[in-house]
DNA sequence: TAGATTGTTAATCGATTAACAATC
DNA sequence: TAGATTGTTAATCGATTAACAATC
């Protein structure tokens, strides 16, 4: 597989065009053109070859892409084949959320443990995972091979533990946390899912709306 | 306030600027120049500039911007300052984490009810909250005005749910099922907090960085 | 006043779109 | 073969960066 420097935005599209091919499959369509999948995604055609042409040649002039096919390439690209790894530290509301509604494996990723400070979670088992004692996590770094952390503690914990992950090996994290983690010259990689930002976007949108809405009015109470 | 038609690059940027300022002035620093600005975000100075030109004049030549002014500036046209009122459907482990974690207040949105179909939970208080029965809903919207719903519902639940949202005046979801909500031709506005996108770019990137450090092992080797 | 930094115009860069030869 | 659609090059568009006059 080619693997040249590729924009952010189109490493943003990948996933996108596997949740739609995963939908495809489910309706039973085998096939697909550049054409149809853009549609769909409200891309042009264009983009939707330029995008993959990044990585290499998975259609068939004259015919298009096949959709497991091309599904299976683009798992591939996102690096869904490649067994990773990961651990989950803190075993809150949104930790459990994630260890009972989201299937890691669905997206290649093992979860193989999960940490909380708290006595009565300690050493028990949620959904298939084993909880363990936070002050056990240096240990198990150092024991185990673990690709990506995934960060759901307390705000007031996160620089913490931020610096047990990657003063051990992890370079690699997804931080629920709304503390800004990533260091500017950091070598760990850093994933946030910052709710606010997601909200906020929306209420800019909305507020957009309802001023178009008061302008209408307006116009026509003239 | 200019309402021109602004980039999506620009309103992302803007919680961005947003949770800086925040950070700044809760470490008592009352002014910043778009240079300094920048720099703590990954952004050039004139990037900066150009995105607060979208929308006034917030500085002053030769001094930088006022810290408390710009933040003031920017949640005004984020519609923090609005009073957008939402209800949550799905009082699941998200939808509590969200209730019990994420202070909607401080965005500036009003969480005014909640929704789910369980027995035990309806007629209940969480977090001030009061839970109805999500039979309910559709009354409850004609009675109330509702900007923002909070779609928090098992996957099988989300269409229905919609259903009733968007027949009844809702114009804005923020969106937590991995269900895809946005009809191409819709007039709902759809913010889709989508967490396997996420993981998935996490991924890539760590597929990346492992391919690096294989190609650096490999030419070590010779 | 001199120094600093904005607001804004112009230049550059990169991403998207269009076009078309290759080919299934 | 004729029709369809890719892979890829060229053209366009928009976003970012650079530059600088205005001005605090």
């Amino acid at each position: 597989m080619k693997r040249v420097k590729v924009s952010n935005n189109v490493i943003r599209r990948l996933p996108r065009y596997l949740r739609k091919l995963d939908e495809l499959s489910e309706s039973g369509v085998d096939k697909i053109s550049s054409r149809q999948l853009g549609e769909q995604l409200g891309l042009t055609s264009s983009q939707v070859r330029q995008d993959f042409n990044c990585f290499g040649e998975f259609g068939q002039q004259g015919y298009g892409y096949n959709v497991s096919a091309l599904r299976a390439q683009i798992a591939g690209i996102l690096g869904m084949d490649r067994g990773f790894s990961s651990v989950l530290i803190g075993v809150g509301n949104i930790g459990r959320a994630l260890m009972e509604n989201f299937c890691f494996a669905d997206w290649g990723i093992h979860l193989a443990a999960a940490f909380d400070v708290r006595p009565a979670l300690i050493g028990t088992e949620y959904k298939g995972v084993q909880i363990y004692d936070v002050a056990e996590l240096e240990a198990y770094l150092r024991a185990n091979h673990v690709d990506i952390a995934v960060l759901t503690v307390p705000k007031t914990a996160a620089i913490a533990v931020t610096e047990t992950l990657t003063g051990n090996g992890i370079d690699a994290i997804w931080n629920f946390t709304n503390v800004e983690l990533t260091a500017p010259n950091s070598h760990t990689i850093v994933e946030n899912v910052h709710f606010s930002d997601s909200l906020l976007s929306l209420s800019y949108f909305v507020a957009e709306r309802r001023d178009e809405e008061a302008a209408w009015a307006a116009r026509e109470e003239k």
